[in-house]
DNA sequence: CGAAGCATTGACTGGGGTCAACTTATGTGG
DNA sequence: CCACATAAGTTGACCCCAGTCAATGCTTCG
């Protein structure tokens, strides 16, 4: 199903996200349909940018999913924060062409070099403010593993990834596909693939969430939400604002 | 001693960190220092930003540690980051007039407006390579809090606080002022107070670090950076150069 | 000198880690 | 289309790191 027509490289996702966040106007939808066209893919578990290395030029998230990762000396993982639909990867600010970390694919994805902000000036806005929720994000991931429980841990890491996958338009009625394995939401959540099943064995217990075969569903996001008090993301029409 | 001339407000902290991070020009030496000559001074426990505030310009912190903080709904309370002599607050690419978290200062502190980068044109790089490095402490914390153990998360932060000092010239012989409470560190490493109190004892029995009245001193830096596995910080040629 | 904040310690508890077996998917080649 | 191999999910038994509760020192500082 969502397998059949991935060779298909499609803009429609990272389009949504980018006009979520911000309304876009012609040229930058024209553009970012041309920068679409012709994706390059890079299988599950290759790794796109290395730590250390230089970074060529950013590029935009097509399709699939991908993860920013950091890694001890003696192997122990960590996933710094995950790479959805729309997301950039590689976009800084000029002077620093080196990754500040290792960036892979966690399933196959497709993706494009970003249309440069010279010629697509409006894109400008819309790329500082697609940074700036990343830099959200990594606050969030901090919270989550400095001051929560595994359970709390796991709603809010799910309840995020609904929210965020709503914006590209890749979940609908509370549920998206979820290609991880337990062992990878362990490592963004800071837990042992053992511990992670027992907790979804508790939300699957509490019919909170279901998730089988690469699909997960939240029962009712509003409820968990009150649940472990989080605070639904939003961009605010502040931030859409020039200051 | 430090507390003596606190109320000179003085720039040399921060523009030694900006030159350790990339030398500076004559000019942004100048408009660092015109900057500096009314310092707005704030003390101890005070909210410099409010999570969902404007901002108004991006500020330099010339003296005191700040700090990021999100305070759960229940009252748990998680640093997301360290702010240090030199650090820039509220230092954002324009479009997002919203201040993204609160900032607190931790101690009394000293800072200054920023100055623009449209008068000194230099700075501009210097500011973003700054905010990479901010970005890069984020991600640090990230795998801290994600899969250390207690021990390693304090000897990881106190290696850390070390090495950034040691840019702004705030720490000699591996030794510096930390004013934080034990409470504080907790709340930075995700811990509880007490179990804070004993990982400091096993540091200090050990003699790997000692601790006494707002003055942390390390006897072995890098004995303790090999024992957790940490690369130990460092400003690469390679993220000076123009992309 | 007393009060308030911070540091220190002990006794006890519990959330989450570890180890290891077993089951269920996924997938690959014959 | 089945047989087997490998990866992923599931479960139980046990343990330990770090949290909790609570009492006691130790500093500041008014």
């Amino acid at each position: 199903m969502t397998q059949m027509n991935a060779h298909f490289a499609s803009a429609a996702a990272a389009i949504r996200r980018f006009d979520a966040i911000m309304p876009l106007d012609e040229g930058a939808i024209a553009a970012l349909h041309e920068a679409a066209r012709r994706p390059r893919r890079v299988s599950a578990h290759h790794e796109l940018l290395t730590e250390g290395t230089a970074i060529s030029e950013p590029h935009i998230l097509l399709s699939g999913w991908g993860a920013r990762v950091r890694i001890l000396p003696d192997g122990r993982r960590q996933i710094l924060s995950l790479l959805l639909p729309g997301d950039m990867i590689g976009h800084c600010y000029q002077p620093q062409p080196l990754a500040i970390t290792s960036v892979v694919a966690l399933t196959a994805i497709d993706l494009c070099p970003a249309p440069s902000t010279d010629e697509v000036e409006s894109l400008r806005h819309v790329y500082a403010i697609s940074h700036a929720l990343d830099e959200a994000f990594l606050l969030a991931q901090i919270t989550r593993l400095g001051r929560m429980s595994a359970y709390e841990r796991l709603a809010d890491l799910f309840l995020e990834l609904l929210e965020r996958l709503s914006l590209s338009g890749n979940a609908q009625h509370n549920a998206f596909d979820h290609p991880l394995t337990q062992e990878l939401v362990a490592d963004v959540t800071g837990l042992t693939p053992v511990h992670v099943n027992r907790v979804v064995k508790r939300l699957r217990h509490r019919d909170e969430a279901d998730w089988h075969t690469g699909y997960l569903t939240l029962s009712d996001p509003d409820a968990l939400r009150r649940r472990i008090g989080r605070t639904p993301f939003q961009i605010s029409q502040a931030m859409r604002r020039r200051g």
